[in-house]
DNA sequence: ATGACGTGTTACTTACCGGTAACATACCAA
DNA sequence: TTGGTATGTTACCGGTAAGTAACACGTCAT
């Protein structure tokens, strides 16, 4: 099983300090991040690159500049640390939307491009799909605590387009926001499986077809 | 990290001999199934149900009647037998293909839809998406050799669609056939996320839509 | 009978990984 | 100063996993 060689329990090879604040990855300066918040965002980067069951705590701690005991005192267990990476990364979804909906205030068809079109540029950028999908895909005990949080996030998200579509005043706005959904699941899975120039590279144009057939013309 | 008990390097508890054909799972009754032939199917089984890291090759062997010896005799490595499995799941999407064109010879619309029929049906019946997918979504190490398998499959696949898009006459099969390959994947990953009440239950609808866009009416 | 061959069995090695214990250190507030 | 709190360090435990060695057994063709 040539799994790759990321963990080894960590032994930090220098004695020297780790300079107070590196910043931990995270591209804030001197803003002295706390170990907690170095662990979650280091957790998430890790666990989109190597997959969670592909990566240690131990791995992730040394990666954060701590280690695992101040790791483990943050969070009971990697279960745990893994069920906060996910609700964090719903938050930064929720902070899209809002992002969204300050910048085309009473404009539901502007904001429902302004997804579709942001979703997209993510698209570009993230080579691995949707973390919270992901997690899903990895996690097959049927009675993991994370499946709680990606459960709660998924009816959120599908409520929040719905509610979105229906504001366009198309009919059947359920119908078009899980079609919007599955095109962006589909995309992101098959970026990860086909690369940018498979199927994932008409997402938009797949996605504003839908839009038309809809009565919903953007722009 | 609450992993399920599926391994704990197997140690048969009976002692008798455990019937020399129980078709291991495989519904083929006394058609006497070389062990290889079993560890194969019963791995795609397992790989399907626990996850590719979620099992082990001890537990793949002993569901499957056999040891790990005879399991690393047939395939050097766990690698190579994910691969296999991989190979085996294309041909039979290899064999779905194959019978919807003699169901419909010469009858590419009908053969679109019955390409919809025969998936959206798949989606009820299997809890779990495409095996295909999933191990891309696992197996992040780039080198991995299952990569070829699924990048492979994933050419072929596209191919088969577009090619059968445009026998249709449509213009522009190429988009028809990526966003009717986005839905798909889209519905298997959010079924596993959702369920079946998510997004998922539209893809047949979402499918059907799309071909009428496209001037592909079915029936 | 005699091999060869596929298979079963046991035991082992090496390695990783989640989690804990015990102790040391730094810093901050009263 | 004192003491509490968060953190760092090292070492360890128990469990599981991939992969191998050595040997025993059965079957089938010659």
């Amino acid at each position: 099983m040539s799994i790759a060689v990321v963990n080894k329990n960590a032994k930090r090879g220098s004695t020297v300090k780790p300079e107070p604040e590196s910043a931990a990855s995270s591209g804030l300066s001197g803003a002295k991040v706390a170990p907690r918040d170095r662990i979650v965002s280091t957790a998430c980067e890790l666990f989109r690159q190597h997959g969670i069951r592909g990566i240690g705590v131990d791995a992730i701690a040394e990666a954060a500049s701590t280690n695992k005991m101040t790791l483990y005192r943050h969070f009971g267990s990697k279960d745990d640390l893994i069920c906060e990476t996910l609700r964090v990364t719903s938050e930064k979804s929720g902070a899209m939307w809002a992002d969204i909906e300050t910048r085309f205030p009473d404009d539901a068809k502007a904001q429902l491009g302004a997804w579709v079109a942001a979703l997209s540029e993510c698209l570009q950028r993230e080579p691995s799909g949707c973390d919270i999908a992901n997690a899903a895909v990895e996690l097959k005990e049927a009675d993991h605590p994370a499946h709680a949080v990606i459960e709660n996030f998924k009816i959120l998200q599908r409520g929040k387009l719905t509610d979105l579509c229906r504001r366009t005043g198309t009919e059947e706005p359920e119908t078009l926001a899980d079609t919007l959904l599955l095109l962006l699941e589909g995309a992101r899975v098959s970026r990860q499986a086909s690369g940018l120039e498979g199927p994932a590279q008409c997402f938009q144009r797949a996605c504003r077809n839908t839009l038309h057939a809809f009565g919903v013309g953007v722009r």
